[in-house]
DNA sequence: AACGCCAACTGGTCATACCACTTGACCTGC
DNA sequence: GCAGGTCAAGTGGTATGACCAGTTGGCGTT
């Protein structure tokens, strides 16, 4: 087995991903109080610092209400949650969530030719030569693990191309939910990043200024793996559900 | 002038606020390192609590890189940051940011439309009756401020039938982004809220489960004030442009 | 019964001490 | 001279205890 890198998780994290797993997985409800920082310190075993600090996080996603001198309440994440919690949405207790992940594969085949399109309309000479050399790197390899990278590369100059603050932070965060599965992700998505041509159709389509032609072309290089992937994921859905009622 | 309630900083909200302007407005470059906490603590005059909690959240949001024992370097936010910090880009130092309006009003208007079509696909009955008893609402109005507030709500119930994850989290994110600028965006939103038909167009379309057609009736209701905002915001631009080279 | 005060509890902040880790200079042995 | 190990200094990580500040609810007064 290759070596890892150790994980080491720190006291608040720790707390944090304990609170976090209550409010999600609903073992406090929105709108119930907290019990405060000093008892959950006691409870936990660790300091009140510590306690504070993974509060004080989880309020900045919008998860808790803290209010000076009152009591701690928990919001609804579903309501106020940001694209940031997704990671934890999408891997919970080292399981893939199914219907999360379903929704990731839906935002990007939505999104995707959008943001094709805006980069066809703005990007410039310079942009057509470092996308076909991303595509000559991702078609120069075998390797699956290389060939995503190569392809997230690829989708980061067009996103920076497009020129939108707002889709370059939607970028980020999916890619923070994806990066960490990437390799385990290798052979569901082999299919997609094994077809150069289609990133090469995309390409030209950008180059030549053409955001419709663009939009297609993208639609066509994330369609195919979204569609035999959300396949699987329902076939999967099925299975587990069968497993529960037997 | 109406009373407005007290607004609160806490030192770390401070001491938060001061560093990510230092991040965002290139004060500090990427891969530069930061002042260690106690430093920070001196010359802020506070207490390392209370810079160590800011750092920790800056962190989370991945715009800090910070190494136990080592120094605490400063990521590219353009890079790492996702979609919840939107509202600190939007509005930054009390003033719009043109750049980051243009790409919200871009990103809305590529994503409803989807989103829409997704739930003309999987909404029920009940959906198309609250979407309707919402557009009451909407037309029942003249305050543009209630008005938007409705639009909101309807489209919340909207993404709620998408079923989708994701959706539903950009959803909370640009809500965040919006809701504060919502009373001083009232009138440039005036044009779109106050087109009650096109809402009943696209009920309708969402209501008999037609993905298609509710697309293009989604394009239609955000299309014509996504247009001439975005036409307003470039003379604005360039206004600003010239005051510069004035 | 209504009001106003106050004690108890909550989060907010601070100072300080010590632990754990990284770094780089220095020193050793070859 | 240099590869190796050693160690001190500096960094972030954690804990403790104290006190400030705001909220709440009960209890007494009117």
């Amino acid at each position: 087995m290759p070596l890892q890198p150790v994980v080491r998780r720190s006291v608040p994290d720790e707390v944090f991903d304990q609170v976090l797993g209550e409010v999600v997985d609903g073992g406090i409800e929105p709108g119930e109080t907290l019990p405060s920082e000093r008892r959950l310190a006691e409870v936990l075993g660790v300091s009140r610092p510590a306690v504070r600090e993974a509060l004080q996080r989880m309020a900045q996603t919008r998860l808790l209400e803290v209010r000076h001198g009152g009591s701690t309440t928990v919001r609804d994440f579903k309501r106020f949650a940001g694209l940031d919690l997704l990671p934890q949405l999408l891997v919970r207790r080292g399981n893939l969530d199914a219907a999360v992940a379903r929704s990731v594969l839906e935002a990007r085949l939505a999104i995707g030719p959008s943001v094709a399109a805006l980069a066809a309309d703005r990007g410039g000479p310079a942009l057509a030569a470092a996308l076909e050399g991303t595509v000559d790197a991702l078609a120069a390899t075998d390797d699956d693990v290389e060939r995503q990278r190569h392809a997230l590369t690829y989708w980061d100059q067009v996103v920076d191309a497009a020129d939108s603050v707002v889709f370059r932070l939607m970028f980020n965060s999916l890619r923070a939910a994806y990066e960490p599965a990437l390799e385990a992700l290798a052979p569901a998505m082999a299919e997609e990043v094994g077809q150069a041509g289609a990133y090469r159709v995309l390409t030209a389509a950008i180059a030549a200024g053409d955001p419709d032609t663009a939009r297609a072309a993208a639609d066509r290089v994330l369609r195919p793996a979204t569609d035999s992937l959300i396949a699987a994921l329902s076939a999967l859905d099925l299975q587990n559900d069968e497993e529960k009622h037997s």
